[in-house]
RNA sequence: GGAGAGGUACCCAAGUGGCCAAAGGGGGCAGACUGUAAAUCUGUUGGCUGACGCCUUCGGAGGUUCAAAUCCUCCCCUCUCCA
């Protein structure tokens, strides 16, 4: 707990990894007030509902705004159920699926388990945007809607670079920052934080929050982080994420796989890390002091650590080398219950079974991989396209290095399904 | 309302009657190599089949033709300019 804190101290913790606040001035002054008045400041973030799996650039701002509430101020977490109906503009995504009202509940509540690996409870809200836009009369959305211009409104890049690019670019679209800016006008918002992508929207808040009589929130946008790919964002819908929620294994293997490049970023976002000690790696790696493929297990082990623990984080690491270094099976190889109608004379065509397990998503696909040698059976690489297999119980299937099935043949197979 | 341009596989994009299950790129998957699921290189990338081959797919519905992503009709959608 670092509350009591100075409210010069405090805006050099918070401003510390941001790509921007605005304004400075404003924070420490807002921060004065508030120290005076005894009350905590109330920092607001947005969420989409729709995806709601937490992933490792979603962490970069709860870590941030788990500094403010370590700082003695309160967090407003904004579950975006009516403005994910709107759809989001950012990013290619056309039209969102609209979520149901328990979808909805059932997804707030899968944030609400996660945010709180990283965030306090005791100082985090979780609030519904439908409980105050959904009340918006017409005529509310008009008011709304007339402290915004269409200039403006075009000045965001997104906007504007879909636009020029004969991209279609919908009228409801604009009402999205609008909608986000009347949260904050709601909850009377001190801060915002979200991701620097945000900026248009925040800055058009603090201008409708004025316009409604209010102070303008303050701003705090912090960096973005790029999804293993090294080139699009983190994004789920991208499927370049790590989810601090998803097993162990799996993040630790993910993390292995980002280009090189990618290494001090990672470090600096998602661990710890100071500015010192990255630097220190990198010149390390430069050396050749340090290989990459270290400092990187050095990561993942990290990142495993903080969101699941020690003793998972050396687990993980033991796993990723038994499987990639030396060739090992995984330690949990599921077990796939073969139906004896399948059979003909005792046997099966391979490809079918692979398509059966699921190790090929179908009979194509299994031919394919049995072309190109991707398929081992009991630790033999399998060639022929048309081989037929003889099943027994325990039998071992692989595709690649990551993929394997044991088969098992119940001589009783009642199915009640 | 008028004029024009477009809608192709997971994404971008070529293809204007048969050689098209559809070029190329991206992404994915597999193999080789390695320091790892990095990088690089190679292969592959609709489904069914042991195979010959068959079936489904180029916005939607019809039609012409021995043969349609490609031609015709109607419809839906997007963009640009004019009003």
């Amino acid at each position: 707990m670092t509350e009591g804190l100075s409210p010069s101290r405090q805006v050099e913790i918070l401003r510390e990894g941001a790509v921007q606040l605005i304004e400075e001035g404003e924070l420490l002054d807002r921060l004065e007030r508030a120290s005076r008045e005894g009350r905590p400041l109330r920092v607001k973030l947005g969420a989409d509902p729709t995806a709601p799996d937490i992933h490792l650039g979603h962490a970069v701002v709860l870590r941030k705004l788990r500094q403010f509430q370590d700082l003695g101020h309160q967090v407003y977490f904004v579950v975006g159920d009516f403005t994910g109906r709107i759809g989001d503009p950012s990013g290619r995504s056309d039209t969102r699926p609209l979520l149901t009202e328990e979808q909805v509940r059932a997804n707030a509540r899968t944030y609400e388990r996660q945010i709180h690996k990283i965030l306090d409870p005791e100082r985090t809200r979780v609030v519904f945007n439908h409980d105050w836009l959904g009340r918006l009369s017409f005529a509310g959305v008009v008011q709304l809607a007339a402290k915004y211009t269409v200039a403006r409104m075009l000045e965001r890049d997104d906007y504007s670079r879909r636009f020029k690019a004969g991209v279609p670019v919908y009228i409801h679209e604009f009402l999205y920052p609008l909608a986000q800016a009347y949260d904050s006008v709601h909850l009377r918002v001190d801060v915002e934080i979200g991701g620097s992508d945000q900026t248009f929207n925040f800055l058009a808040t603090r201008e409708i929050m004025r316009d409604y009589g209010l102070e303008p929130q303050i701003v705090l946008t912090l960096p973005l982080l790029e999804g293993l790919d090294g080139v699009e964002k983190m994004s789920k819908s991208l499927g370049n994420h790590v989810g601090i929620a998803d097993r162990p294994q799996e993040v630790y293997g993910r993390l292995m796989s980002i280009p090189d490049p990618l290494i001090p970023r990672y470090f600096e976002l998602c661990t710890g890390a100071g500015p010192d000690q990255v630097a220190a790696m990198v010149q390390a790696m430069a050396r050749g002091d340090l290989n990459p493929r270290d400092a990187k297990a050095r990561l993942a082990a990290e990142v495993v650590r903080l969101y699941h623990g020690d003793e998972a984080a050396r687990e993980a690491a033991e796993e990723f080398d038994a499987v990639f270094r030396r060739g090992d099976l995984p330690s949990e190889v599921p077990d796939y219950r073969l139906d004896p109608a399948e059979l003909e004379g005792g046997r099966v065509g391979l490809a079918r079974l692979l398509a059966l397990t699921g190790l090929a998503a179908s009979a194509s696909e299994a031919r394919r991989l049995l072309a190109q040698g991707g398929v081992r059976v009991d630790g033999g690489v399998v060639a022929g396209e048309g081989t037929k297999v003889r099943p027994r119980d325990g039998m071992l299937l692989r595709v690649g290095k990551r993929k394997a099935v044991r088969l098992r043949l119940g001589t009783c197979t009642i199915r009640d399904d």
